[in-house]
DNA sequence: TCTATCTTGGAACGACTATTCCAAGATAGA
DNA sequence: TCTATCTTGGAATAGTCGTTCCAAGATAGA
């Protein structure tokens, strides 16, 4: 009996996140929304229910869309170190190249943004560090076992850093900084987490 | 003749430095100001010129306040690495603990929340940066003349990959992120450029 | 075709935004 | 004390914020 939407929210909400993405969360209005989406206030309150909801909802969309398949693709990666040059060859250049040159990373920015008043936000920032420390951690445990690694280094703490210097790394994108300035600081952390120079 | 300002402009810069800090520029309205600080508005636009300028100026302060004095320190303590060791510590502490705990770096937010049409912004984040980077490069330099370094360890790259990691520490932390897993980070990078263990 | 039920466009809401303006108050030299 | 010149409080500006509401339109089963 009812009428259906005449939308699709799932490429709605694309749209939304690169909007939220590139020019931030926080002071991005719903008539910017609006207007990029092509729809009315009506079927967004109705499909997504305000501000705060759509923005988490953004967020955990990015995470699914943009952070996850880098991450899985860092774990599944049975390199070992080269994995991790890879990845980070791969996240400079998202970052200072092509279309989203320049926008960070949502998750990064948020950081900075959100207040803490927003429920649910707090976890996700965890979670999505928890994951990117975790694909970390595999790819370093595949570098042990193939001995590119220096004895007595602390796993742990090794994926941690590298964590860091992945959000360092959006940062600092997104603030214009050079790509081969970036990918200096990264190998310089690798290269003190190695053996010998394999690269 | 004329009357004389009724308040001092110096400290007022210095509530709006915290304000800004803790609670985010982009997202604090005058409104906020004025009560924070106890003045009208009048006095307010006739000393800073609008908000544009006063988060340009909040920034100016934040940097040469709270930023520079800690790079001085850096770039003075003539002990190497223990001196890098020492501002992460400090670093991490005041991040995590005290006052100002979860409040982030204030130029190290705004490097997510600046829409890069604020004109000038851009350029004091590069400053910090540089500046930032060139502490710790001293500091570098003066490990390796102790011997306290790897051979062959590129000091430029190093000195970029410790300060990326300081703007994660900053970014993290704002999070609420463990004040014992980000000095684990830090140290892991850490002991990657030091020859043996000094600690 | 009729109708129940959803969606949609767009007007309207009050609360907020940054900024401007002006009369009233304060000051310091004459 | 008088006065020129600044500062100050606070009202008022136009614009935007997120949100709500309702009549009009669309849909799909009966």
């Amino acid at each position: 009996m009812p009428d259906i939407k005449h939308f699709d929210p799932d490429s709605t909400l694309d749209q939304v996140v690169r909007l939220f993405w590139q020019r931030g969360a926080e002071v991005t209005g719903i008539a910017e929304v609006v207007q990029a989406t092509g729809l009315s206030r009506s079927s967004l309150y109705a499909t997504f229910g305000g501000k705060a909801q759509l923005q988490a909802a953004a967020l955990g969309r990015y995470l699914e869309r943009q952070s996850r398949p880098v991450f899985d693709a860092l774990a599944a990666d049975d390199r070992g170190v080269p994995a991790i040059d890879a990845f980070f060859e791969r996240l400079v250049a998202a970052r200072c190249r092509g279309e989203h040159a320049r926008w960070g990373c949502l998750v990064t920015n948020t950081h900075a943004t959100a207040s803490g008043d927003l429920p649910g936000i707090r976890e996700t920032l965890d979670h999505h560090h928890d994951a990117l420390r975790a694909a970390m951690g595999a790819a370093l445990e595949k570098a042990r076992t193939k001995g590119q690694l220096r004895s007595g280094l602390d796993l742990e703490a090794a994926a941690e850093a590298l964590t860091l210097q992945a959000y360092a790394v959006n940062l600092r994108s997104r603030a214009g900084a050079e790509a081969g300035l970036l990918l200096a600081g990264v190998r310089a952390v690798l290269d003190g987490f190695t053996t010998t120079e394999e690269r």
